[in-house]
RNA sequence: GCCCCGUUCGUCUAGCGGCCUAGGACGCCACCCUCUCAAGGUGGUAGCACGGGUUCAAAUCCCGUACGGGGUACCA
């Protein structure tokens, strides 16, 4: 077999929205593909009709190519291949190899034995199966382990087991790569597979992602759905670089890197076995150094929706060459683009609101600063509105009264602490409404 | 309970018998820069779970113990 031959496969069964670790192995398999040259084809598996939501597969597609994931085949969709599945599950009961739960009868002598029946494969005795795992070498499982397990549900509906055995074997998969959590299947599908003359993919167990209990990462108790990440700003290559770091890393110690090093890096043999704890604040560092190094266009074409989308002002209010002029500034101060508004806010605002700490620490248990408010509303008033002026006349009214008099100033006209430098947005606010906001936060103090 | 898997700084990792008095990154701390907050720069903090082997030599190989996790569904 050579590399062209490798086929993989990213089966996620659409009962929820596509989250962190699901996206993981997605892009483990999709790099293994890459990588090496090979084939990566999507497959849906939706065979539990019950908790099948079809709504979501589109979604699920789309936080795939968000990431920069693509296909080369598919989509399939497992349901499509009910017939097969259904014959072999008849000749599995033919064959005396499963038979029909709760039924004396042991042949399938009408084929509605199987819209009320489940059936159960016959796990052979006395048996050892074992495995080659590309991650965690050899692994082996005895077959008196294992119970008899349901292939087909009494609802007309081939489990996982057998819907995926089936499948990879079908679609001529070559390599399975799966998380963890699904090694104890793997001597299970492999019986099935043996079973109709197939041979097993060569599997490929990736190690689990946890919280801080570590824990498997759950939809209910964390926070892992690609969406929000999506919506909060996180840029999706940051994303994906993060991802491609947990349960792997490079052997040149270099993290932060373009996807096509990656790919031209990955190695499926060296990846590690122990499982990974999703550290948000390590991508907020990756997030962070990828809007960092954004062209400034690019940096504002993709804050702009956040700007005009933030309900403290008027969409029309967001000014993209004014946006565009600081944005370098803001650039090295956020994570995500959620967090752009609050940089610009006191910019577009008409007043603002100080914040609570900052009226205590900046205006209130700020020395002298009402002398320094007081000193710079009468210089403000006439003197030219350019941002070194602006710096130096701030500076002298300090130095007149021995005080440092910029925090004051910051505090009164953003109402915030800290923040983008403070001059070359004043002369944009203008002179009339900074005067205002210095006048309103002297009635503080 | 039973089966399976795992264990390098707090976290993610490099290491695949000598290059390791264990390297990088995030975080944290300090200093520099500075109108603030950041960014950037410099330095620092902290780890091979434990016990036995094998070997001239072990973070690296083997065995055991402890601890952690996954599975044990007509979910996947």
């Amino acid at each position: 077999m050579t590399n062209q031959d490798i086929r993989c496969r990213f089966a996620p069964s659409p009962t929820g929205y596509l989250h962190v670790g699901s996206a993981r192995t997605a892009l483990f398999n999709w790099l293994f593909a890459r990588s090496v040259g090979g084939t990566f084809v999507l497959r849906i598996e939706d065979t539990d009709g019950d908790r099948n939501r079809p709504e979501l597969i589109e979604v699920i597609f789309d936080e795939l190519r968000w990431l920069g994931i693509d296909w080369d085949e598919g989509p399939f969709y497992q349901s499509d291949a009910r017939d097969r599945h259904r014959q072999v599950v008849t000749d599995l009961l033919v064959a005396g190899r499963a038979y029909l739960e709760d039924s004396d009868k042991n042949l399938v002598e009408s084929t509605e034995l199987l819209d009320a029946h489940a059936v159960r494969y016959r796990v052979p005795k006395d048996q050892t199966v074992t495995f080659n795992d590309a991650v965690r070498g050899e692994v082996s499982f005895e077959t008196n382990d294992l119970e008899d397990f349901v292939v087909w549900r009494s609802n007309g509906t081939p489990t996982f087991l057998l819907a995926n055995a089936v499948d990879d074997a079908d679609m001529g998969i070559t390599h399975a790569i799966r998380g963890e959590d699904l090694l104890s299947t793997t001597p299970k599908v492999q019986l099935l597979m043996h079973e109709i003359g197939a041979t097993p993919p060569t599997y490929g167990h990736l190690p689990l992602l946890v919280n801080e209990q570590r824990k498997k990462l759950s939809k209910r108790r964390d926070d892992v759905s690609i969406a929000d990440y999506r919506t909060r700003g996180y840029l999706p290559e940051a994303m994906v670089n993060y991802l491609a770091l947990l349960g792997w890393g490079p052997d040149d110690d270099i993290e932060i890197r373009p996807i096509a090093e990656i790919v031209a890096k990955f190695d499926l043999s060296r990846v590690n076995k122990a499982a990974a704890f999703f550290d948000l604040k390590k991508l907020d560092h990756f997030s962070a150094t990828y809007i960092q190094n954004l062209a400034t266009d690019a940096f504002v074409a993709q804050a702009m929706p956040y700007l005009q989308a933030d309900d403290r002002w008027p969409a029309e209010a967001v000014d993209s060459a004014l946006v565009s002029e600081f944005a370098p500034e803001v650039q090295k101060r956020v994570a995500k683009l959620s967090e752009v508004p609050d940089w610009y806010d006191w910019i577009f605002l008409d007043t603002v609101e100080i914040e609570e700490k900052a009226l205590a620490k900046g205006l209130q248990k700020a020395k002298s600063a009402d002398q320094v408010l007081d000193g710079v509303i009468a210089a403000f008033a006439d003197c030219p509105w350019d941002e070194d002026v602006l710096n130096q006349t701030v500076r002298d009214v300090g130095d007149a009264l021995g005080v440092k008099s910029a925090g004051p100033v910051r505090v009164a006209v953003t109402g915030k602490m800290g923040g983008i430098p403070l001059y070359g947005p004043l002369v944009r606010l203008g002179r009339e409404k900074t005067i205002d906001r210095l006048r309103a936060a002297r009635e503080y103090i």
